[in-house]
DNA sequence: AAGACGAAAGTGGTTGA
DNA sequence: TCAACAACTTTCGTCTT
């Protein structure tokens, strides 16, 4: 399954399905050429008929994201009535009646609530299995109790973080402040909440996972992308890593990266893309030489540009 | 003139008494 | 519950290219 054929930026053809991250990227430019991605496909083949009977399966999918796992049944709306006589009309209205007073709080906030998470995650344009384990947290916070005295909405956006976190597609505070309207203090509030109250562990992200999205927006080669985890990599290895931002940690090998493959970009532009201050960069920028004797090559590329 | 640098003061969260 | 603390931000003046 191909949407792209070609690199729109390099017009190479090396690319590269990363299908857990939901983006599409390509081999010889790093450029990430399509994050959007929706699996149309069956996951199954049939031959026959009787394979067919076999693998089909019957209905919707079992899904958390919505509000009843998909498997709720509807009583009908009015327009279903033509077909009914007498006896079967008022049945239907009786069995409608109780539907209703079934349809708890708690039904119905889902229902919205899912709506929202979907709205949220198409903005952010994250892949389905993420959807479905925010689907997932967000339902065992409601059964918990968890969202009273907060906003439908950030702890809708709090399991939407927390998901990304778990399926290292990592997402920073800032974007899903953008896509829920949720301040990104809030956020971060009530993902620590619902992920300590429901006991899910995460570990720190990893400064890696935000490379090829930052080299991307900036339209850094990949070489100045794996450049950058290899930064990373050492900068872990000396311990640089822990404590600090992994944005910011990420900002810094990249700027660092590209200042060496002679790809410059001002620490504004890094800054911006991954959402930390020039101080932050600059910081870590300062650590990074101190520790990994990266001071050669940086001079390197200056006397290259000079001479 | 733009970018890089670094000092100083402020913010929000964590930790430990 | 409060204070100390680390990381990060904002702001701003100075140096470099």
């Amino acid at each position: 399954m191909t949407f792209v054929k070609k690199c729109p930026e390099c017009g190479g053809i090396n690319l590269f399905w990363n299908k857990e991250k939901g983006e599409i990227i390509c081999r010889d430019c790093g450029l990430v050429v399509e994050d959007k991605m929706v699996d149309f496909g069956q996951e199954w083949r049939e031959f026959d008929s009787a394979d067919a009977a076999k693998l089909r399966r019957t209905g919707a999918p079992m899904s958390y994201t919505q509000f009843d796992q998909g498997l709720g049944t509807d009583v009908g709306k009015k327009s279903d009535l033509y077909q009914l006589g007498g006896k079967a009309k008022s049945k239907f209205f009786r069995l409608r009646k109780w539907q209703q007073r079934i349809s708890t709080a708690i039904e119905r906030n889902l229902k919205l609530a899912l709506s929202e998470l979907k709205r949220v995650s198409s903005y952010l344009r994250l892949p389905g299995s993420v959807e479905e384990e925010a689907a997932r947290i967000y339902t065992l916070a409601v059964q918990k109790g968890l969202v009273r005295g907060r906003s439908m909405e950030s702890v809708v956006a709090g399991a939407l973080y927390a998901a990304c976190r778990r399926h290292d597609v990592p997402r920073t505070l800032d974007e899903l402040g953008e896509a829920s309207n949720i301040e990104k203090k809030e956020i971060g509030r009530t993902y620590r909440f619902i992920t300590r109250e429901l006991g899910i562990k995460i570990l720190p992200s990893n400064p890696g996972d935000y490379i090829p999205r930052f080299a991307s927006s900036l339209k850094l080669s990949a070489e100045t992308q794996s450049r950058a985890v290899e930064i990373i990599e050492s900068a872990q290895d000396v311990e640089l890593t822990s404590g600090r931002g992994p944005t910011g940690i990420a900002a810094a090998a990249l700027y660092v990266a590209a200042l060496i493959n002679g790809e410059k970009r001002t620490q504004r532009e890094v800054a911006d893309v991954a959402g930390v201050t020039e101080v932050t960069i600059r910081n870590r920028y300062k650590e990074l030489l101190d520790r990994l004797k990266l001071e050669k090559e940086i001079n390197k590329v200056k006397k290259k540009n000079r001479g």
